[in-house]
DNA sequence: CGATTTCTTGATAGGGATCAAGGTCTGTGG
DNA sequence: CCACAGACCTTGATCCCTATCAAGAAATCG
């Protein structure tokens, strides 16, 4: 876990460098159609640091700001009365946390020390000419939330533990990689077993055994906030079982002449 | 079922009346701030007829328009190769659909005879004064969709079938009472119950016995098309282990002091 | 009305939760 | 620099929720 306590410059409005460097503006560059004037706004958006095991905003807090994670982890959560909690989503360097509604229904903490900045939702609907491209680009980063959550919701309701994990650290793979955090197959991942099994809806103990599993057939490492893929391949095939998209699919057939699998 | 083969005026441009009627601008109207500009814009869109089990959209489709649904439901869902199937989200009268990025990523197809409604993305954006409101309006119903799936995520990931269904009929019963197709207690709900399975993660036989055991309890009636709540608070209860949501919960507290339990 | 689809119920099995107990790592303070 | 405390990881044993298999009943459709 030493990847998680990097020494960090108490001045400067930066976390420590291994998870990430204001990778939201090359991010939103690289994503949308972002001019100048628009990097801008986010550039000189308010930059805060949040501690570790912070919350950002809370369940029910009204926010007239959209937050962006500039650097480090976060997450949003829910949490159940009897202390039962599930994470929304994971958010990595470049994402917008939200919350995308005005008053906030749920809760998102930083998991390592964080950079977050902030935009005023009215700067960016009165912010001129550049709005609509601003408001488009602010659109994809919400529908790339959307879509990182259909497909947790796929995992969670049909997808067998192993296929979870697998899915899991190739999505992180994949979202690290776009913001330059992957090194020879590998990238640091500050997760407890804990905050996974919250995510993926398993016990703490069986992603003990699920990570096992996949470490002993040489797929992956995962442990001591890293996680090295040596076998991608593999692993996608481990992750598998995956989506009837990638075959030609008949019109109108989607919700017809199928049987009911589960793994 | 036979509210599902409702006598269907072959000509006009509204399906089975139980279902909805261009609920979607009364939704428009009472949910964001729309104004007569905007509403005409919505208003005039191209309408179309979708007949029953035939897909609005499939994945990979490239959709220059928005979708909205203004008749009858429908639902976005995604297939893994081996033929499980997860819905993402079930969809009623007043409904935006999506899809959420020009490029579809599930498919969509309607569960009844349904009436949609497309405005081109482009349209939106160009629309002038109007844009700017419309576009909050429409970034409201996508930021309603996310809610939605986060919920269905928690029910996924951390709550048994009974809490799932009990949630999900209250759900239902909130979206539907909104744009009035509640009376006394009951609504219409075209959906079998292996697509119900498929929405929350259950197998067929697990939803009907499920469904049995909130029928045996005296929560409520589910069959034929047509649920009916015979004790909102019994199947709220049911629903419970509710969110920590409405208790105060302390700033920094979530991640923290925390045991894990599971159903 | 025969053919499907959908619903229902019983019996059995399995994936993952829970319980329990150590082991390992990290940071702190003497 | 070492020892302790607490968080985190690991593994074994057991249980239970839910899937799967099987077979009818009910409802709907052509």
């Amino acid at each position: 876990m030493m990847n998680r306590r990097e020494p960090l410059a108490p001045e400067a409005a930066t976390a420590t460098a291994c998870y990430g460097s204001d990778a939201v503006l090359r991010h939103l560059e690289d994503t949308c159609v972002l001019d100048g004037d628009e990097i801008a706004l986010v550039r000189d958006a308010e930059a805060r640091n949040v501690a570790r095991d912070v919350d950002v905003f809370a369940e029910g807090d009204e926010l007239v700001d959209l937050i962006f994670l500039s650097d480090g982890w976060a997450c949003k959560y829910r949490l159940l009365g009897d202390g039962r909690r599930q994470v929304i989503n994971i958010h990595v360097p470049g994402d917008l946390i939200g919350p995308h509604t005005p008053r906030a229904r749920c809760f998102a903490a930083a998991l390592t020390e964080t950079v977050v900045r902030r935009i005023p939702r009215t700067r960016i609907a009165n912010a001129g000419d550049v709005a609509l491209s601003l408001v488009s680009a602010i659109e994809g980063l919400m529908a790339a939330d959307y879509e990182m959550m259909a497909e947790r919701t796929v995992s969670l309701g049909r997808r067998n533990a192993k296929e979870r994990m697998a899915h899991f650290l190739l999505e992180l793979y994949a979202r690290l990689g776009r913001v330059g955090l992957v090194r020879d197959r590998s990238f640091p991942m500050p997760l407890t077993q804990e905050l996974i099994g919250d995510t993926l809806g398993l016990s703490v103990v069986h992603v003990n055994r699920t990570l096992r599993a996949l470490r002993e057939e040489g797929l992956v490492t995962a442990g001591y906030g890293r996680v090295t893929i040596h076998d991608p391949d593999g692993l996608i095939a481990a992750a598998a079982a995956e989506d009837g998209s990638h075959g030609p699919v008949v019109r109108a057939t989607g919700l017809i002449a199928r049987t009911s699998h589960h793994a």
